[in-house]
DNA sequence: CAATTCGGTGAACGTGTGTACACCGAAAGT
DNA sequence: ACTTTCGGTGTACACACGTTCACCGAATTG
């Protein structure tokens, strides 16, 4: 590769690495991940084929990377709104509002790991599991605190908070296909987000924890 | 191909195709359909490679084939279901009941289906959506006679069942990936899926439409 | 019974693939 | 200043792929 002067090689090794990450994460959102090819992946990413290998043993490794880096960015996003001052107005309000703006800022992550959850190999697709049943977790704790919850057993918290987190998911899909520039497409779908969620939070008052 | 004999040409053409169909959906259950080749569908078909032009123009075709066949099971077996004394006990019981059982009598198809809605062909992926969104229909004109929703606005109606759907394809995918013999995973499915539809419902007799 | 239709065959092509190997040259280590 | 490390290179192989083509022979048609 043609290297820019005055680099360390660890420096330069991260850049190389990332580079077949973004490129594989950008092929990936045409044709799917699983189709994606060791050779495509290092046109793609300005390397020959086997300079790969220097970085991941298979394509299977980059794929864990990928659910790695998507989570990640989706925590730091959500910390970064959560410092957003109209955050506080109404909870639910603000999560519809977030939604569609992370989801849009960073389609690309949020296709990924929608697409390989279901369909990617088994370590991926566990990989993303487990990363999803740490979110509905964290959500637990919040929802935990709502008025009506704190006498449910912690397995109801978890059920509630994970239909929550599969509505989410769902309608994180639709803005990741929703085209770009259609104000109207991403504010319908807030407001059938809202009004799920509304629907949703109603049932937690008259839920009786066994 | 080594034809049975006493077979008009018509029936051996569709048993063909059938056998192309159902290598296809086997097949598809180890890697994801996406990167079955052709080649290897018509050997597990039992033809050779050229053959499978007889019955389809490309792969492309015999998913949407697949997506077609696997909603035609679904609906006979729903159907069927609903003949079943033993539904007309409880109505989310009885739901929890059949979808456990449904599923898991039909894992290749329900596999195929919840992979493909998310990551198949535009095409494929299409075809999925316009099925669920007719399953969601027909799940509305249900749930309109319960007790609170005969004052909503349809589209509340739909929302509700979107809901419902979305979690009912969540516990299928779970159902899928469920060994075999375990009867104790499955239960705990079910009971899952049966807090989850109360906790929904219960949302209903406070929901005003606007 | 002759003519036609058509599902299945087998050889052949060009292309893209994963991976092995020997090699290079600059950065890092001594 | 030397040696070592190591990310990137180029060649080469065997293989699977989609698709083409001419061909076969039994079922169908007339």
């Amino acid at each position: 590769m043609t290297e820019v002067v005055g680099m360390s090689r660890q420096e330069q090794k991260e850049r190389t690495r990332q580079a077949i990450l973004d490129a594989a994460l950008a092929l990936s959102g045409e044709h799917g991940f699983a189709q994606l090819s060791l050779r495509q992946v290092a046109r793609e990413a300005g390397i020959v084929p086997t300079a790969f290998y220097r970085h991941f043993a298979s394509m299977d490794d980059v794929g864990l990377a990928l659910v790695e880096q998507s989570f990640q960015t989706l925590r730091r996003m959500i910390r970064d709104a959560q410092r957003d001052p109209d955050t506080f107005a109404d909870i639910i309000d603000a999560s519809a509002e977030i939604l569609v703006r992370v989801v849009k800022q960073n389609k690309a992550h949020f296709g990924f790991v929608a697409r390989e959850r279901a369909s990617g190999s088994d370590a991926v697709r566990a990989a993303i599991q487990r990363e999803l049943e740490m979110f509905i977790s964290e959500l637990s704790v919040v929802l935990a605190r709502l008025p009506h919850l704190d006498r449910w057993s912690a397995e109801d918290v978890k059920l509630a908070a994970g239909i929550f987190v599969r509505n989410m998911v769902y309608r994180a899909e639709q803005v990741v296909h929703t085209p770009d520039g259609r104000p109207d497409l991403e504010e319908d779908i807030k407001r059938k987000a809202r009004r799920e969620m509304r629907l949703i939070v109603l049932g937690f008052e008259k839920w009786v924890s066994d």
